[in-house]
RNA sequence: CGGGGCGUAGCUCAGCCUGGCUAGAGCGCUAGUUUUGGGUACUAGAGGCCCACGGUUCGAAUCCGUGCGCCCCGACCA
């Protein structure tokens, strides 16, 4: 993409509104414009992050054997009369009436539908366990929305159920989500912690908040120095093969939010816990017949009996995340994507744009990295080098391949945006090294 | 939902207390000169229903009332 032509409508100041660091960020790099209080639209290179995080939790949920479907945002409150939730849920759930005078509502989340949806269609036990998820937008009309994106009233999350027939089914369901998410999130450049969390009236183990660590996150968090030799990514378990040694691995290494955190309880002095802070952007809970006895989400079972779905839900902030990346990834200049959410991978700056021998060197190599498929945004714009290289860092790319003063002799600089190291080598080696990578 | 703050140019803000010239600055934008590797400098421009409605007054951005919007702290929450 040539910058002149790209809609990215980047802010030298601060706006007022905005306090924290990843919702300045994402004002001034252009990434989303605000419409009222906590509901955002998304511009091109956020929209392109926002994507990218998408895709990479839907190839994760699929991996794990969950299907993926698509619910409406808009709901009847009939369900939600059923399920007990329409009058405990209160003024968060946004309340609308259509033409006929049917009250409906922007959905705050999905449990009442899928378990319609499933309950309507599958009969017997040969058809679960099953774990359906979908990516949609929610509202949820917080009484104070703010943090940006990261506390909007409309958001986008992925939210995954599951139905089995008995709580050793569950177990394994929430186990496969708990291999999962912590795939996901390292894929994505993250360290993600799980926690135990309140489990409601269930109890157990069975319910964990995936906290991702950030200096400026919203609570903090004691954990095991160990966390950060793991890596999910390299566990040699597959989603069909026994999960318990996985999860009994992960789930004993001490975890706590300060809430819920119990000096002594770690196993380990707690002078040698790692204190750091975090933000939540996932949450998975097995909540067993919540929703399938009152819904009568029942299947005919090998005896002929009829048996009440053991379910569970698992959820992850989309839109949240991109927030939450910015808020571990950044510095003073601006946005340090990791590579795999990263808008695009490569900005190429043409310092020299009004040289028309530069910038044919310069727009060989964009028509290089492109054929090479590589994303990159090219800076073609007759502006300062200072501006460009302002915009560049504030907009986080984790490569600069610099066009200046080197070009005749056929070098450019390479910048890695994250550890700020230049180096100047041929345009051979800077396309090698980027597309290489 | 309790407490506090703020609405003036695209952005950041001054002016308001103590009402009165034609409503200002910096940044951004347009044109030109300049500069040419870290948001260059100069010149000339464009750009405003001073949040809305009502009131007080000869006169309101400024004072008073009501409403709306946005932000912050807390309670709540993915």
């Amino acid at each position: 993409m040539r910058l002149s032509q790209y809609f990215l409508p980047t802010l030298k100041e601060n706006p007022t509104e905005a306090q924290i660091v990843s919702h300045r960020l994402m004002l001034r790099a252009g990434l989303v414009r605000q419409t009222s209080a906590g509901i955002y639209a998304w511009l091109p290179m956020g929209y392109r992050v926002l994507r990218k995080i998408e895709q990479i939790v839907r190839e994760g949920q699929d991996e794990a054997g969950a299907q993926e479907v698509l619910m409406p945002t808009i709901q009847p409150a009939e369900l939600w009369q059923q399920s007990g939730r329409y009058e405990v849920y209160g003024k968060e759930m946004l309340r609308i009436k259509d033409r006929h005078e049917r009250e409906m509502l922007y959905g705050p989340t999905n449990e009442e539908m899928i378990t319609d949806i499933f309950r309507t269609s599958v009969k017997t036990y040969r058809d679960v366990p099953k774990n359906l998820y979908h990516i949609q937008w929610k509202f949820r009309d917080e009484v104070r929305p703010r943090f940006g994106v990261m506390r909007g009233r409309e958001f986008l999350m992925k939210d995954a159920y599951s139905f089995d027939l008995t709580k050793e089914g569950a177990r394994i369901s929430y186990q496969k989500m708990f291999l999962s998410y912590l795939r996901i999130f390292a894929r994505m450049g993250l360290q993600a912690i799980p926690m135990q969390a309140d489990t409601g009236p269930i109890g157990g183990d069975m319910s964990h908040e995936f906290i991702i660590l950030a200096e400026t996150g919203e609570s903090g968090v004691f954990c095991h120095p160990d966390w950060i030799k793991t890596d999910p990514l390299k566990e040699p378990v597959g989603y069909n093969d026994d999960l318990n040694p996985f999860f009994e691995k992960y789930t004993s290494l001490y975890a706590a939010t300060d809430e819920k955190h119990k000096p002594g309880a770690a196993g380990i002095p707690d002078s040698e816990l790692l204190q750091a802070r975090g933000i939540e952007v996932g949450h998975i809970f097995y909540f067993g017949t919540k929703y399938s006895q009152p819904l009568g989400a029942k299947v005919t079972g090998p005896n002929g009996d009829l048996i009440t779905l053991e379910m569970g839900s698992y959820g992850i902030g989309v839109s949240r995340l991109v927030g939450a990346i910015i808020e571990a990834c950044h510095d003073e200049a601006g946005i340090i994507w990791p590579e795999a959410v990263a808008p695009y991978k490569v900005g190429l700056l043409n310092l020299k744009a009004n040289d028309a021998a530069a910038t044919k060197i310069c727009d060989e190599i964009y028509t290089m990295l492109q054929q090479a498929g590589v994303e990159v945004l090219y800076d073609d714009r007759d502006e300062r080098a200072g501006t460009k290289f302002a915009d560049c860092d504030l907009v986080g790319l984790p490569w600069q391949i610099i066009g200046g003063r080197g070009l005749d002799k056929g070098m450019v600089e390479l910048k890695n945006r994250k550890s700020g190291e230049r180096t100047e080598i041929s345009i051979e080696d800077a396309l090698n090294k980027v597309i290489g990578k």
